[in-house]
DNA sequence: AGCTATTGATAAAA
DNA sequence: TTTTTATCAATAGCT
């Protein structure tokens, strides 16, 4: 149909090529709407063009997905199902793993037990005991490093008070001073000095304990 | 194209529709396999006869599935996303529930506990002596059903034992019996059933104690 | 299912 | 791209 009779082989000539996919995008389209009117028929048609842009038909009144729920109902062939069961097995999977776990807090709760055997009791007992035994040894270590951290921070606050005393009497001393008075003071102040073990220690020495309280 | 123009509305003629339907389709069927060779294009077509019967076809060397997932990239529309979005997100909700029942049931076993802050320490303490409380009530309940049931199986078997021993006296009695002697015996049995509480207890009263050992 | 007169589609050119 | 137009292809109505 045309100024002449063509082969059906690839169209070498690309402007060609793009100029007949047009035209005869347009007919298959157009006879795919004429099919859907004259005879009833539900149709879907999608055409790439090699450019990658697309175009589609759809019967009105249709939905696409639809016809695809259609087509592997009637085809059996699966498009999306097999990716649909893995994540449905997936959610069996995960709801039974849930499942067990949720059993397994209960019983350890105390609930739920009235129909275990005498054996899972025992068991149950044993991690439970466990489980406290854990805990406890753990508060005593909060407890404990609480209690060294009061104590440095007690021993802290003396030696502050000590070097504040000291500088309070320096100043004093300062103030109202005779010559011998000023460097008894200052002599006194240098040897507090000399004994002070490292740096202040104003920080507490387990700066998140706080937190753990 | 053919003897006379049609209208493009439905065909009412039953038979026609039909025949219509058929050539119809072949055509577009060799349409769209033409563009394909002719354009390099890709190409699905489905189409539904109201009878229900299904023809498809789909360019050579492509499946159906990756022409609808281009389908879906190149227009945004959703075809089976939209239900694989649903259970991707319940798979993350349940994941998400699950994690945090490890967690707690790592606690509860004593694991994972070193970065716990003292308050949640002190509630773990709480709920195990709980738990422990209530699994050690229900072992003693346990405990206290078999020693029970050892006690009824015990009386039955002394009750048993003094049938038996009746009988045999029964027995031996009419074996080498004077009518004085026979009296006595029978006399005897008498007795002792009229003091039998209930029917044999031959069956335990706990009869699933067993399996809870 | 074939046939064929007629309409419809389109290749080449503009 | 779209239009034009000469030609070929599809098909409506019959058998």
């Amino acid at each position: 149909m045309g100024r002449g009779k063509i082969e059906i082989k690839r169209i070498e000539n690309s402007s060609n090529r793009q100029v007949t996919y047009s035209k005869r995008r347009n007919g298959i389209m157009k006879k795919a709407k004429e099919i859907t009117v004259l005879c009833d028929a539900k149709v879907s048609l999608i055409i790439f063009a090699s450019s990658g842009k697309m175009h589609e038909y759809c019967s009105p009144s249709t939905k696409l997905i639809d016809i695809l729920d259609q087509y592997q109902k009637t085809s059996g062939k699966k498009l999306w199902d097999a990716k649909h069961e893995n994540l449905s097995n997936e959610i069996d999977r995960i709801k039974k793993e849930n499942d067990s776990m949720q059993i397994e807090l209960r019983h350890l709760k105390g609930e739920d037990i009235t129909s275990l055997p005498y054996k899972e009791l025992m068991a149950l007992e044993d991690a439970l005991e466990t489980g406290l035994a854990c805990v406890r040894a753990k508060q005593m270590d909060v407890l404990d490093m609480a209690r060294k951290n009061t104590k440095f921070l007690e021993d802290d606050n003396k030696q502050l008070n000590f070097i504040m005393n000291q500088q309070q009497m320096s100043y004093d001393a300062r103030e109202s001073m005779d010559h011998h008075g000023y460097q008894r003071a200052a002599r006194a102040a240098a040897d507090y000095n000399s004994q002070m073990p490292f740096a202040f220690r104003v920080q507490p020495m387990q700066p998140n304990l706080q937190e753990r309280m």
